[in-house]
RNA sequence: GCUGCUAUGGCUCAGUCGGUAGAGCACGUCCUUGGUAAGGACGAGGUCACCAGUUCAAGUCUGGUUAGCAGCUCCA
């Protein structure tokens, strides 16, 4: 196959690079992995030498230089004992020899006489074939060696790497491209958001333009949530440690929650603020007894969470450590938790379709680890795989396409993630669709059924458009910044030829205004070419050019974003045009 | 949290060998009274992220802190 051979190119060029690091730094740089990529290859060093973006052209030149050899990949087989021998001076290599399980066949691989390396190949069988090889060092960063934060972090350097230059260059030229979309750039200079130093990492300010935005989305979550009929609970935004320690977050997630007080002083009060609210919201439910007529109780709430997140994770609107969530509990009985399920998949689905996220999202079916290292989850191994056979059968009726992320679950159940990639392709949750069998029992969380008898619900944990700040974030990338005209903060701008009509362009705005659009009218005495300039930067889906022409007529001329060409019209047709577009949510 | 990089007006960036700051855009005022992607003049705006240190002298050198970026790790 093509692919598998553009990765085996990979891979041997990953020990090219290795080859270039040898001759140019030396015999004492220890070696990790090289593996191939999905667009290219990286391999991991570790070295006194910090190595910097200046060091690649020298880089590059080197393995220019190895290429030019003609320079045969010769496989040879050894002995567990032999390998060890090899590379007694290589500890990382030492290490993955150790690690083979008894019996594999240990190969090397050698790059004529410039570098033997532990490798499984296969290879090109000569360097020659790579003659027509594209590659470009990327950037070098730490990684720490076999992924583990306890091991030693080693230096990476991602190659770009194509059997053609023109893939190359259309590789080099996208990720170009995707750092023009790239929200935590386009929503600064837009307007979106920004920081303060004193505020604090990942607390971002929500701008007048995020913030409306924001709020759009929010007031329809909030109706179309009402209209499929969930109920709506307003709770605390921090409680005493005592209420995490019903829940266990005490136990698991104490690491990540903002503490008032000290944690460790029982004799004294100590508050948390919530990360997640679940056990507030379980409040709401025990407030009175419940007969299983009353079930399902679907509780939600536009809900607030903090999460003291380590201090290299933030990233612009993506990871913060505040943010706001439509956050549902839905307390069930059991012969419900299918069709419940079905309507929050379908409620995800029909809000993440309408923004327009939906078609690059990923469906994650998030299990726990059975080996349960670190008791990272409650409950017992019959509890887990009742909760994920009842969820895989649920996913196979749905004929949801998903993948399977192993250790991924929440503490209490297994989740379905809705997952999303930003414009560097770093994936994160978007929206997440959990069963909980365990929770109810900790709360004592009952109902009184049929047969009068006391039972446990089964809890969904689930949020409908994820959360605010995140999907901002996405919408951002995903439109670069030109949101379409139903959630654009500003849907019009009003561009006057000369004060002269500035009354009618007042005119005008007041009737856009008092019809619910969101209008600004640019009342600088400028031409109306750099007016209309600014409008185009800040991507507002409507320009209105007013003089004498529209005033005489009771007209204006319009120019959609995008767009080359005017059309006039009345002001009450525009209305119903803008209007007609925010009732239908159309992506214009 | 880890590795590396970065920090000069709202934005993009100059600032040489250490001698207390500059441009363009944006913003304001005025002129221009205009027709589809930059009309003109003038003006205001900076404790050079913060705190120490070295020095006669620090935007510039050193250390620390904070924040931003990329990646790793983590992510209820």
């Amino acid at each position: 196959m093509e692919n598998e051979k553009v990765m085996m190119q990979r891979h041997t060029m990953s020990h090219v690079l290795a080859a270039a690091i040898k001759a140019l730094y030396g015999d004492d740089v220890l070696f990790g992995i090289g593996p191939a990529i999905d667009n290219g290859f990286y391999y991991d060093f570790d070295m006194e030498k910090v190595l910097t973006p200046d060091d690649f052209p020298a880089i590059e030149e080197k393995m220019k230089e190895i290429l030019s050899e003609n320079l045969d990949m010769v496989r040879k087989e050894l002995s567990k004992e032999e390998a060890l021998e090899m590379f007694k001076d290589q500890k990382y290599k030492v290490e993955l020899i150790n690690d083979l399980p008894a019996g594999e066949t240990i190969s090397v691989y050698y790059l004529g006489d410039r570098f033997c390396d532990l490798c499984r190949g296969p290879h090109i069988e000569n360097t020659k074939f790579l003659r027509g090889f594209a590659y470009k060092i990327n950037r070098v960063s730490g990684a720490y060696w076999r992924g583990n934060e306890k091991n030693k972090m080693m230096q990476r350097i991602y190659v770009y790497g194509f059997a053609d230059k023109n893939e190359l260059k259309e590789c080099i030229r996208l990720a170009e491209e995707a750092k023009l979309r790239d929200h935590n750039k386009l929503g600064r200079d837009l307007g979106y958001f920004t920081t303060v130093d004193y505020i604090g990492q990942g607390l971002p300010i929500l701008l007048p333009k995020g913030s409306r935005v924001i709020q759009l989305l929010q007031r329809w979550v909030e109706d179309v949530e009402f209209k499929k009929g969930c109920i709506l609970t307003k709770t605390p935004l921090l409680a005493k440690r005592e209420l995490y320690k019903i829940s266990g977050h005490w136990d698991h997630y104490l690491d990540g929650m903002f503490v008032l007080g000290d944690p460790d002083d029982e004799t004294k009060e100590c508050f948390a603020l919530r990360p997640m609210t679940c056990p507030f919201q379980y409040q709401v439910y025990l407030n009175k007894p419940h007969s299983y007529r009353e079930l399902p109780m679907r509780l939600t709430e536009t809900s607030t969470l903090f999460r003291n997140e380590d201090s290299g994770e933030m990233h612009g609107l993506i990871r913060v450590r505040q943010f706001t969530i439509s956050e549902g509990h839905y307390i069930l009985r059991p012969d419900q938790l299918e069709a419940e399920f079905k309507g929050c998949l379908e409620l995800a689905k029909y809000f993440l379709g309408t923004v327009g996220l939906l078609d690059k999202c990923t469906f994650r079916f998030s299990q726990w680890d059975p080996e349960n290292k670190n008791n990272k989850y409650e409950g017992t191994k019959e509890q887990w795989e009742v909760a994920q056979a009842t969820m895989k059968k649920i996913l196979d009726d749905l004929n949801v396409t998903y993948d399977i992320g192993i250790d991924e679950a929440a503490f209490y159940g297994p989740k379905l993630d809705i997952q999303y990639k930003n414009v560097y392709g770093k994936e994160d949750t978007l929206v997440t669709i959990q069963i909980d069998m365990l929770l109810a029992e900790r709360y004592g969380m009952y109902y009184v059924d049929s047969d009068g008898e006391k039972k446990l619900p089964y809890i969904l944990h689930r949020t409908s458009l994820g959360c605010y700040e995140r999907t901002l974030a996405y919408l951002i990338e995903e439109y670069a910044g030109a949101f379409p005209t139903w959630l654009a903060p500003t849907q019009v701008k009003i561009l006057s030829i000369s004060e002269k009509f500035e009354g009618y362009a007042k005119e005008v705005e007041q009737k856009l205004f008092e019809a619910g659009i969101r209008v600004e009218n640019d009342e600088r005495n400028e031409k109306i070419g750099y007016k209309l300039r600014q409008a185009i930067t800040e991507k507002v889906p409507y320009a209105l050019i007013i003089g004498e022409q529209e005033e005489s007529s009771g007209t204006v001329s319009v120019r959609n974003r995008g767009s080359k060409d005017t059309r006039v019209m009345t002001v009450d047709d525009l209305i119903k045009e803008i209007l007609d577009k925010v009732a239908t949510k159309v992506r214009d």
